[in-house]
This record gives C-alpha cells, structure tokens and sequence, in this order.
DNA sequence: GTGTATAAGTCTCATTTAGAGACTGTATAT
DNA sequence: ATATACAGTCTCTAAATGAGACTTATACAC
C-alpha cells in the first residue's frame, strides 16, 4: 500500500531497518512457504529420496517439490545427498538445523489441533452469517 | 505428484482422511499465508483501523490486506467492528483466539531470530558453491 | 531384443493468484 | 472550490504455480 508509513515504521526505517529485506521476514516466508512444512515433517521421519517424498506428498507437483527442497537445501534446514547409483539417487535429510526447526513447527500445529474446532466453528458462523442475508 | 501414495498415507487414507481437506493443514495454509502473520503482530499491539494497518504493513496492497483480514475474521482471530462516523470507520482487532496465536508466532519469530545468522552462512554457502563453477 | 519402469529432475504451456492503481461516495478541513 | 480521508471494490497486468511431456541410462519382464 503506498503512502507516508507510520511513526513506528518511519522510526525504524531512519534507523537503517528495510522491511522490504528484513532478513527474519525473508525466513517466515520460506517457512511459511505452502510445501516447506509438509516437507519438514515427512524429512523428520527419515531420509528420503526425491521420488519417495513425491509419493508421500501426493499433491504437490516436481516443479514445486524440486524448488521447495533447493530453497530448504539453500537455507540450511536440508542436506542433499547424491549416490553414485544407476541410476543416480539422491538423498534428502533434516541438517541439525533442519530438527532443530521441528520444536517451534510442532508447537504451531499442536495449537491449530487445539484451535481446530473453534475455527471449524467461526468459520460455520462467519459463512451462515454472510448467507443469511 | 501423481502416483501410488506410501503406506503411511495410504492407511491414513484408508482411515478416512483426506490430505487435501485437512483442517490442520487448511488453518496451517491460513497461517502460514504471506501477510497473515504481519497483520497479527500489529494487532496484537492495539486495535487498528482498515488504513492504519496499510500506513504499517507499506507493502501490503489494499487488495490483500482486504482479502487477509477476511480470512482471518472468518477464522475467528480477528474482530470487525463498524463505526457509524462520517465517513464510517471499521476497527480490527484481536479475539482471544488471536491473542491466543501470538504465543506459537513468538516460539516461530524466536527460532527466526536465533537461526538467522546460520541461515545467512548457510546461503552464502549454497549461493558461493553454485558461482564457484 | 522389445517394451516398460525407475531414477531425479527440467521445460513448456495453461491456470491461478497477487499486485498496482483507478474509482466510489460522503464529509470535513483548507 | 479543492484536496483529503474513510474502507473498500474493480479491472488489468504481472508473477507464481500446476500439469504433464521429455531426458538419459539401466534393469527387468516377456
């Protein structure tokens, strides 16, 4: 949204903070990336090649599945491993980083299994409300 | 990915679950969704109205920033409130189910912080082994 | 020996999603 | 008179994603 920015924001840009690359915020949007959690959690199992994590996660498509796991590989969370096979296999696992990173994931999904059905019901109230006119 | 699914999936699946309508998962997408996470922290200083939080998230488009705020109203975790001024004014604010999210989004931002600099090193890594034919 | 499948991707094309910014309509401030 | 603010919506364009064909070498079934 364009216009001035507000007094916090202006106090922290003059300070030399660019929100446009906050380095945290970069990370959250990896994290947060559609496929980067799924990923995580099936890699916090075991190794896994690249076909095998494909099958586990039906449907996500090569393209993101390849892309997903360079930008984990990149970040450090993820190690890639190729054997000398033939044909070629490679090997995905969780870095030290990697299992790291499973504490504060696991702690977001236990309070979405908590939160679920008070969603599930804000989500019937919010729907029924818009449909009756 | 298409192709046969692996056994834990496919007993989950025998079990009646359905990857693709999994709440968990659905709130986790919610969640995890770009702008959601920035709305959240600055709600959770205070209420703010439709184009306070503009003037605070500067690159967010009014689009998305409608759109976000929807969801997260539709979920529970957020709070409309109309003002009959002239003209109107719409105030957003955290339910306890919102303020009841900062607590994961902080053990989240604080594996963010803390890892940050590993995963500064780690892209450096990964982006001077590509360059270095 | 011919056909099929697997490995781990890449590439292209079609669809979906997000971003930029004009536009609405009333009312107060300049 | 003119500009600005409120909270959006709407349209048009740009970017991200999904579906799926294609690659290259090997092993297995028939």
């Amino acid at each position: 949204m364009t216009g001035p920015t507000n007094d916090r924001i202006a106090a922290m840009k003059a300070d030399g903070f660019d929100l446009e690359d906050c380095p945290v915020r970069t990370i959250l949007d990896h994290l947060a990336a559609k496929w980067t959690t799924l990923i995580v959690f099936e890699l916090a199992e075991g190794s896994r090649r690249f076909n095998a994590l494909g099958r586990s996660l039906p449907d996500i498509s090569k393209r993101m599945l390849t892309q997903s796991l360079r930008e984990l590989e990149r970040d450090g969370l993820v190690r890639r491993e190729v054997f000398d096979t033939k044909p070629p296999s490679v090997e995905y696992s969780l870095t030290e980083m990697g299992r790291s990173f499973l504490a504060p994931l696991e702690t977001m999904t236990d309070w979405a299994v908590q939160s679920q059905a008070d969603i599930l019901r804000a989500r019937a109230a919010f729907d029924g409300a818009a449909t009756a006119s």
